[in-house]
DNA sequence: ATAGGTACTATCAAAAATGAGCGTACAGAT
DNA sequence: ATCTGTACGCTCATTTTTGATAGTACCTAT
């Protein structure tokens, strides 16, 4: 029973990607990724305004398509890890380039809202 | 009085640009409009499954996003064209790379319906 | 007089995505 | 004995997006 993100309406592979990496949060999440495995609560705190349901949710899709990898530690209180896997690292230089042009659309147009305008300044990664 | 669309929730770049292309019919349609100009009703004739109204929104976003072009032409019949700005090609490579990756994710995940289960065989674009 | 083509608009409805807030098990610290 | 922290799951509500259907103005062809 699957979701929409496989049904895509087009039936184009770029919306098999965007069904990828297209979730609310995903792009962020992905991004502090590649620096590094992240535990939930530190997803959590470094991604604030995603409720932890979100963050849940997102986190089993990029799961279940292979992009990141979880490793639970049987452990009290619980130690989840989450890493970006080999295949999920084929995804950076998408997610640069959708940065690095979202960044010029911002300058070319004034009325789009920038970075940190909601007070989230880690919102989703620096160009350096 | 911006949709949605420019209230990215992470305040990420990559969400500027995805809203951009991200419309449901916005990647089939630009892919076409990387061909050549075309009218109206030409686009409604080669992406079927989009009803008139999708179409007509998906390209009112485009346009006011700047990536294309509307040419209104004085007649009765109307004749309207679309064609693709400037600014809108230099998102050429980033629709080839995002339909480069999902074709490369539908040979690793056998589960995801690929183009043309819908009886639409020009559902996005081709490699050639 | 009727029908067809064009590029839409308008209205209503459904589906999909996201948000808010609470609950949980258990260990360790106080 | 109480409190805090972890990594969620569950339910309800709202927002956002998409679909279905019908209608419009005007011209040309039959």
């Amino acid at each position: 029973m699957r979701t929409k993100r496989f049904d895509p309406k087009s039936g184009c592979a770029v919306e098999v990607t965007l069904s990828v990496i297209g979730g609310a949060w995903k792009p962020v999440i992905l991004f502090h990724l590649l620096e590094g495995k992240k535990r939930f609560m530190e997803l959590s705190r470094l991604v604030p305004r995603a409720t932890q349901r979100m963050l849940t949710l997102q986190l089993r899709e990029l799961e279940t398509d292979g992009v990141i990898l979880r490793h639970v530690y049987p452990q009290v209180p619980p130690k989840v890890e989450y890493e970006i896997s080999d295949f999920g690292r084929t995804l950076a230089p998408i997610l640069v380039s959708l940065r690095d042009w979202g960044d010029a659309y911002r300058e070319t147009n004034p009325n789009v809202p920038s970075e940190g305008e909601h007070g989230d300044p880690w919102a989703c990664a620096h160009s350096g």
